[in-house]
Parts: C-alpha cells; structure tokens; sequence
RNA sequence: CGGGGUGUAGCGCAGUUUGGUUAGCGCACCUGCCUUGGGAGCAGGGGGUCGGUGGUUCAAAUCCACUCACCCCGACCA
C-alpha cells in the first residue's frame, strides 16, 4: 500500500479520552476511531490487524475441524424466551422492536441460534461430534465501556459451539480448544495464562479463561508461584489455618456503639480472625440471605451468587435491616428470623467460639458455636494474595491483573434441555447434546498486544499481527530512489511481502516518527547519504537495531529477517 | 443508577470566576519561499450555529434553568 493513497491518519497529540498507553496508540496510529461509547470504526489500520488475528484464529480452529458459519446479528425473542435468557439477561441485552412490533436483540452470544441450527438438522450420534464457530460483531451494551476496544459496546468476536454425545466427547472437545486457543494466543506473541473461572450466567460446569497479564487488566487473577495453579478471583481458593476451638459458654457482652471489625477489636482487644462478620443481602426473587465470614475476610459475590444461585445480589441498606427488625452492627446468627438463610464461609464451619453480633442494640455474643447455627457452608470469601495454594500446597499465590481474552466452558445439557436439542443414539433412544462454547475477544486480543508490546515512541507490533510486515520509508526524492523504492515496493508485493510504502513528500522527521508510532516490525530507510554508497538501512521496532546493507541485498535480507521473526514466535 | 469532570475550528487547548470591539493560541490544512536522517523556518491564507433549547440583559462563549454527548470513580459486567 502507498501511503500517499491511504487514509492512515496518525496524531501527534495524546486523544484527550485516552487512559491507558494502548487506547492511545490506536487512537494515535490510526488503527481505530471512536463514533460513540464503546463503538469504533476499524480503519484501514486497524482493519488489517483484525483481519491477521481473524486468520489465525480460523486457521487453528480449521485444524481442529471446525467449521465456520456465520450467523445474524439480529436474533427474534423467541429464542431468547425459549431459553431462559430473556429474563436472566439484564440490560446488557440491548432489545427493539421490529415494525411490526415484535421483538428482536441484539446478539451479545449465539448459543441461542446455534442451537436452533443443530436441533433442526442434526438428528443422529452419527452426525457427532460438530463444532461451529464464527466470527461476528457482538454488542452488549455495557454500562460503563472503557478503554477503546478492551471493553467496547460493539466488539468483534471469535464464538465457537461444540455438541457431542456425551460428556467424554465434551472433554476431547474442549481439550481440543483449549489446544487450539494457546496455539493462536502463543501465535499472536501474548504472554498469557490460562486460568480457573466461574461460569457466570451462561451456566455450566469447567470453565477456563486465557489472561494476559497487564496491569491494566480489568480481572484479578491468583497464580501459584510453585505449581501451575491459576484461577480468577471469582474462582480461586487457597489452603488456610483452620482453629479447632473448645467451646466455651455463651456470653453476652456489652459493646455499647461498637458496630465494625475494627472497632470490636479494638473494644475487646482481640484479633480480627475470633469475629465473624454477618452481611445481609437480597437476590433478584426477594430471598434474603445472612453471609458469614471470619472478621478478617471479605465477601466474594460471584461466589455469593453461585451459593445461594442468585442471579443478582444486594447488600440490605439499613432501613431494610431495620423493617426485619435486625440493627446494622450487630447482626448475628442466633435469633433471627426464620426465614433468613444463614450462609457461611467454609472457614468457619469447626469454629466454636466467635464473636458474633447480638441482633440487639449495643450487644454482642461470645464463644458462639457455629454447630448452634442453622448455617451452610460454601466458600464464599476472596483469596488474599501470600495464601497458600490449593493444588501443590507448598506455593504462595500471588495477584495479577489479567485482561481476559478468551474463555472456553462446558456448557453441559444447559442449553439442550432448555431448546430440546436431541439426537438419537445407537439404540434408537433420544438423548440429550453436550454443548461446549468458546470465545475470543478478536479486538482485545489485538488491544492486549499493544498493552504488552509498546515504548514511549509507539507499538512494537509482533509480525503475525502486524498491520504490515514491512515499511519503506523514502525519506529523499530524486529519479533513482524513486525507481529504487518503485522497484522495491514491487519486488516484495511479487513475494508476497505486506509492504506500506511511505512516498509521501514529507520530511524525514513525520516519516520516522509515523514508521515507530505504527509499529511495523521491519523497516528499509531509503535516503540519499547511505544510497550515494549504494547503501540502504534495515531497521527492526523491536530492538531499535539498524543494519546498512547494499542496496541490491536488501530484498534477500529483508526475507530472511521476516522468516527469523515468525519462527521467533513459533519458538515462544 | 450514584459521585465527579469536560463540551470553544479536524486534533489539543486558553478565554467563562468579574457579561462589553471583529472569539484566540499550538498542531493539522491551502499558497509561496526556503529547508530536508527524528514531528523545520518565514510570509500570506481558509476554516467557528462557543454541544443544544429556553431564559435574564441594552449586550451572553461568559449569568440562570433544562437538556444532550463524552470521560473518570463506583455499582454492574461470559
């Protein structure tokens, strides 16, 4: 491509809304352009990158005998009905109306449609196993979308479904993903790490997701530093001490005013670890829910959710704790009503002799049994950081921001049993599809490159990604190096090279800043003082290195350095 | 949805507190000269419903009300 005719247009100055180095570098380099919250345009820039993760990615899904398809982004209702989702989504689901008045969403997912699709024409164990996929513009309309294409409304993203006859056929499907997805991630040049996740509202029971670690990830991750135990923070566990304790008698103690941890603590000089904390929240259907934590832990509300399987969950503001009858402070688990459910954190479960609240004004309870408490016992606290992993035993786990950009689940009989999506097996007997679903992030992917791949001058594009593989930059002008470059442009587009070629009639200066601000891994400067000696300089983003060559070398050089690149990435 | 912030030329900003000539600066753009290995210089030039609507006033970018958009923090989120 010719510079001159394209419409990459760079920036010099920071875009006012760009908080993180990649969001600006996008922006800057021409990749993407905002049209509205959490919606861009992919210029041509940015169109390429896309299109080079989009190849990867259908070529590795290929090699495990995927098939592409490609569905609507328009769905009716009825599917949605059909499935449950219309009422469990929430208003991430953007809705409309068609003329005739019937409703239609949006597609943030497919399971829906590639249900219907399977159910409709695939009615034998013979036809098993099958995965589809596509890759498609999805929106959920996020409250609050940030950071350019790291959580944008409109987004492009890879899905894929796999349906099997039974369980074990799930398991090789996935492992087959799970196979394929660090293919492409590795291929893409992330440093990643794949990681135990909840499954969310789209239910089921494995699920994994693939992280790049950044700080500006938005997922807390904890990863063991001894074995390869990683897992999101909705997800992760650790091995902690566990007081066996002697009962005492119950006592109640005055602690006029004294409503918070800390303050108890203090009051009572005791440590954080002999109080529990008793948190009231409500779910979605109005059920009201006491969660119970050592003083010293905090509540995990996926976790939360997935105990009492809530779909939302709020914390009782305290004119609501009053309408029970309860005091916000010295809520506790003995006495109260009836049909509060009392969930309590695993770690709590052989403790007899905490500190609880009186569920009396200025009281609170000691050497209270948790045997005395109608309690059931979930993990429901976050992991902290220096915990002792729950695999090895030996490691610590530390915290990680992760950006996630892919996430494979089992999704089991979920959406089979909902959708009737049935084959008939080898006894004429009808059974139930076990789905699979597995997504990337296309735009985050190319976005968490950048995030781990830039200097203060701009992106370091790996080379499978890279808008182009190689930049010529003329930086004088007369008839030979016209011809040269000419010539050379041809040459390499003749090989098959992705080659820009910066003929524009500017001065060297805006060419060389736009060459690193781009971020195109091979560059050949063609300026008059090295092509007197018939020289011209290769220089690679990466490593800033130049090398002069002879000008009729650098095509052989250029090849050569391009193979080096690819296998570099193979190599990871 | 709660809290905060910003809307003035394509981009980045000043001006608004304390209303008063023709609304300004840098970059970008056009013309000419000059320059040419890291976003040059000089001269000339084009480009604005000051986010929108309504109000106060002799007079509004500036004050008031409402409203829209975008950004940040939180809640939320496959």
């Amino acid at each position: 491509m010719l510079f001159s005719k394209s419409s990459i247009y760079t920036l010099k100055e920071k875009p006012k809304d760009a908080t993180i180095d990649s969001h600006e570098l996008l922006i800057r380099g021409g990749f993407i352009s905002q049209v509205s919250s959490g919606i861009y345009t992919y210029m041509p820039l940015g169109l390429r990158v896309i299109k080079k993760v989009s190849k990867i990615i259908e070529e590795e899904m290929d090699a495990k005998g995927a098939q592409q398809i490609l569905m609507p982004a328009v769905q009716p209702a009825e599917l949605w009905v059909e499935s449950g989702r219309w009422s469990q989504y929430g208003k991430e689901l953007l809705r409309f109306k068609d003329r005739s008045d019937r409703d239609f969403v949006i597609g943030p997912t497919h399971e829906e449609v590639v249900s219907d699709i399977v159910r409709r024409y695939v009615n034998s164990y013979r036809q098993l196993p099958i995965n589809l996929y596509q890759i498609q513009t999805k929106f959920r309309d996020e409250i609050r979308p940030r950071y350019g294409l790291m959580r944008a409304k409109e987004f492009i993203m890879k899905d894929a479904y796999s349906f099997d006859a039974n369980p074990e056929g799930l398991d090789v499907s996935y492992e087959k993903m799970r196979d394929a997805y660090c293919r492409i991630f590795k291929r893409c040049g992330l440093n990643f790490r794949i990681v135990k996740a909840d499954s969310g509202a789209i239910g089921g029971r494995d699920s994994e997701e693939f992280m790049v670690l950044s700080n500006v990830g938005e997922d807390e991750i904890f990863v063991c530093d001894n074995c390869d135990y990683a897992a999101n923070a909705e997800k992760a566990q650790s091995i902690t001490s566990q007081d066996i304790t002697i009962p005492g008698e119950i006592e109640k103690v005055y602690t006029p005013n004294i409503k918070t941890i800390d303050e108890i603590c203090k009051f009572l000089n005791i440590d954080n670890t002999k109080v529990a904390k008793s948190l009231l929240y409500k779910n979605e259907k109005g059920e009201i829910f006491c969660f119970m934590l050592l003083g010293s832990d905090s509540l995990n509300e996926t976790k939360a959710k997935n105990a009492t399987s809530s779909i939302e969950l709020f914390a009782l503001t305290d004119k609501e704790i009053e309408n029970l009858g309860l005091i916000n402070g010295f809520v506790g688990p003995i006495g109260l009503p009836k049909d509060i459910r009392i969930v309590a954190d695993k770690r709590l479960e052989q403790i007899n002799n905490i500190i609880v609240g009186a569920n009396e004004k200025d009281y609170h309870l000691k050497n209270v049994s948790m045997k005395n408490t109608n309690a059931q016992y979930f993990d429901i606290r976050n992991v902290n950081e220096g915990e002792t992993c729950p695999v090895c035993g030996k490691g610590k786990l530390k915290k990680y921001m992760g950006i996630e950009v892919g996430h494979i689940f089992k999704l089991g009989l979920k959406y089979s049993k909902a959708m009737n999506v049935v084959y008939l097996d080898k006894n004429g007997k009808q059974q139930y599809i076990y789905m699979g679903c597995y997504g990337i992030g296309v735009g985050r992917c190319a976005q968490a490159c950048i995030e781990q791949n830039h200097d203060s001058d701009g992106i370091i594009w790996p080379i499978s990604i890279a808008p182009f593989e190689v930049e010529i930059v003329q930086l004088d002008q007369d008839d030979k190096i016209n011809s040269y470059c000419q010539n050379l442009y041809n040459q390499l587009n003749a090989s098959n090279i992705e080659v820009l070629y910066d003929d524009r009639l500017e001065r060297p200066g805006v060419k060389l800043k736009d060459m690193d601000l781009i971020g195109i891994p091979i560059s050949i400067i063609v300026g008059s003082k090295n092509f007197q000696n018939n020289k011209v300089e290769i220089r690679l983003r990466k490593t800033k290195e130049k090398i002069l060559c002879n000008i009729d070398e650098s095509v052989n050089i250029i090849m050569d350095i391009r193979n080096n690149l690819y296998k570099e990435l193979e190599a990871i």
